[in-house]
DNA sequence: TCACAATCATTAGTGTACTAACTATTTGTC
DNA sequence: GACAAATAGTTAGTACACTAATGATTGTGA
């Protein structure tokens, strides 16, 4: 019986798990902890996106950097690094591949030579087009309701405003 | 109204931003995206335990797998892989630099040479009772409440289940 | 028993993601 | 106008996390 194993435990239990018999609950088990279940699920999500995106030559982080860009287009670096919540030296790499796969261009912003603009190209903004299936496609992968994805955004979004908030 | 519709066919609901004048929902918004809330707010609570890790040595995977070895004594990286959720190929270094700071060991399996045994020593047992007040510690930093961050889990926890299902 | 597939861990290579240190440019102030 | 302070981006170094390829061991079927 206690052969039943961690794994089929599952990586995270619905309920807390009692540590013993008084009923307290183990603070450390690994079930009990949000960043767990949160480390998993930002796994398998992008996962799920990895095959999706695969054909368009893209990961995920470079997959939300053309969202950005698709919204607003000559951007800074900084600007980038403000809405997606990367550092710049994060992004400086990552916006050199997408110079490399044509996607963006890079150049100085002549009335501030400190900053860099990204500009999207005309393939950049071509592949808008075929960008439109992806989000139906996860939406269907994960066979989840609007209504579930949407409760957990918000909730998301309550955690990311706790973590600026501090 | 084709409102509601539009606001159906979204990726994340509620309050979805309109792409232009005709009501429709924008499907490749950043805002609407509940891949980015997911990596936003990974990286967001990662980055809360950092400086609370920090003086135990530990990263946040390090910590997860000290977190499952709590539990459970030796294990094989292949059941620790199984309970995090992680390729052999990256729990291997990571399981070497916990090995360098002394809080477990590696050994071969003797009844199966292939596999290889994971043991706490009796510094990384130790180890737990500082542990003990991280939970806590986060929680606080957070500032929400336990209501609000089990939700979360519950959510995560169907969105884990729906990338399994898969 | 002996080839052979399955299993387990490691290595190599790519791509995030962070901190710290550095260069270059702009701005503010005396 | 000179110069310190602030800002923008890059580079270096460390650590995850994945895929693919490799090496070693085990178990199985002919």
């Amino acid at each position: 019986m206690t052969e039943q194993t961690a794994a089929a435990r599952t990586a995270i239990a619905e309920t807390s798990t009692p540590a013993d018999g008084d009923g307290a609950v183990d603070l450390l088990a690994l079930e009990n902890q949000v960043c767990f279940a949160l480390a998993v699920a930002a796994r398998g999500v992008i996962g799920v996106y990895r095959p999706i995106l695969e054909p368009l030559g893209l990961t995920h982080p470079q997959y939300l950097v053309m969202l950005a860009l698709w919204q607003r287009n000559p951007r800074t670096v900084r600007d980038l690094g403000e809405a997606l919540q990367l550092e710049p030296a994060t992004l400086s790499p990552l916006l050199k591949r997408l110079e490399a796969q044509g996607y963006l261009t890079r150049a100085r912003n002549p009335h501030d030579e400190r900053a860099l603009d990204v500009a999207l190209t005309e393939s950049g903004r071509a592949l808008r087009e075929r960008a439109l299936s992806i989000p139906p496609q996860v939406v269907d992968r994960l066979g989840m309701s609007l209504d579930e994805l949407g409760a957990l955004r918000d909730r998301l979004t309550e955690v990311i405003a706790a973590v600026q908030r501090g």
